[in-house]
DNA sequence: AATATATAGTTGTATCTTCAACTATATATT
DNA sequence: AATATATAGTTGAAGATACAACTATATATT
C-alpha cells in the first residue's frame, strides 16, 4: 500500500486499527477473554480505583455511550462493579474485582511489549514530536474549543 | 482532559474520532446523507474510476469486510455500481454514478476545509514529522512485515 | 490436464461506535 | 422554596468493525 500521498485522516485510521490488531495478536496468546476496547476501559480504572464513569470517559478517550456499554459488558464478566456514590447520586464509582485486577496484571506486561514493538525503528525525538502534534490536533478539535 | 501522560494508542483513538466528528459537523451542514466512512470508501473510487474492491481497500485503509458492506450501502444509495471485470471474474470494478460524482463534488471542498482546520496552529515541519512517524508506525505494524 | 495454492469478494456473529432522546440527581437563579 | 440549567448515566437505532469461514475464479506445479 502506497502511504506517501495518503491523507492524514486515513493514516490515523490505519495506525489506530493496526495498533489494535497488534495488541490483540499478543493478548490472544494469553487466552484471555478480553478485547482491546475492554482493556482501554479497564486501564484508567486500574490506575485510579473507584473513579466514576465520566472519569473513565476522560481516561480512555471513548464516547460515554461506549463506556456505559463496555462497563456493562465488563460487569457481566465480573471484572468490575458499579457502586453508586453515597454523596452524589448521579455518579457510578467503578471498582475492579479480584478477577479484574488479576486480568490487568496479566495484560500490562503485554501492553508494555506492544508499545516497545510499536516504537521500534522510530527515532525517539520524532516520536515525541508526533505525540505533541497529536495532542495539539486533539486540543484543536475538541468541541469545547470550537 | 489531561493529555500529557496519555498513552499513544489512546491519543490515536481520540484524534481519529475527533477528526471524524469534525468532518461530520461540517458535512451535516450540507444536508448530505453520507457518513465519514462512506466518504472514505468513495474517495479512492473518485480518484481512480473503475478500480476494484481490493484497490479500494488499499486506498481507504479499511478492512475488506467493511469495504464490502459499505460498498453495498453505497450501491443501495445509487452512488456507485459494481461491474464484474470482463477478463478476471473475481474482480468487482466500481464505478461512480452521476449521483455519486455529484455528492463527491460537494464534499471535496469540505474535506479541504477540514484538513486546513485540523492543521491550524500546528507547525508544518512538526506535522510532516508526525506524518512520517505515522507511516513508519503503520509499516512496522503491517502484518506482512511481522 | 489434474491438483494445489492464491486472490477477490461475501456472509455470520459478536462487538463497538455515534447520535439523539431520555431519566435522575445536583446546582444556580429568581 | 420554585424554577431553570447542568451533569452523569442509560437506551434505541443505524452503522461500522474484526475475525473466521465460506464461494468463486485464477494461477502455479506436478
Amino acid at each position: 500500500m502506497e502511504l506517501k500521498n495518503t491523507p492524514f485522516p486515513v493514516l490515523l485510521g490505519l495506525a489506530h486499527r493496526l495498533a489494535e490488531r497488534k495488541f490483540m495478536q499478543i493478548i490472544d496468546q494469553l487466552k484471555l477473554d478480553l478485547t482491546f476496547d475492554q482493556f482501554m476501559v479497564l486501564m484508567p480504572i486500574w490506575k485510579k480505583e473507584g473513579i466514576n464513569q465520566q472519569q473513565v470517559v476522560e481516561g480512555c478517550g471513548k464516547d460515554k455511550t461506549s463506556v456505559t456499554r463496555i462497563i456493562t459488558t465488563l460487569e457481566n464478566k465480573n471484572l468490575l462493579v458499579r457502586i453508586k456514590d453515597s454523596t452524589d447520586g448521579r455518579l457510578n464509582n467503578i471498582h475492579l474485582t479480584k478477577k479484574g485486577k488479576k486480568i490487568i496484571d496479566k495484560v500490562n506486561p503485554v501492553m508494555q511489549e506492544t508499545r516497545k514493538y510499536i516504537k521500534k525503528n522510530i527515532n525517539e525525538d520524532d516520536f515525541n514530536i508526533a505525540r505533541s502534534v497529536m495532542i495539539q490536533l486533539i486540543e484543536g478539535l475538541d468541541s469545547k474549543n470550537g
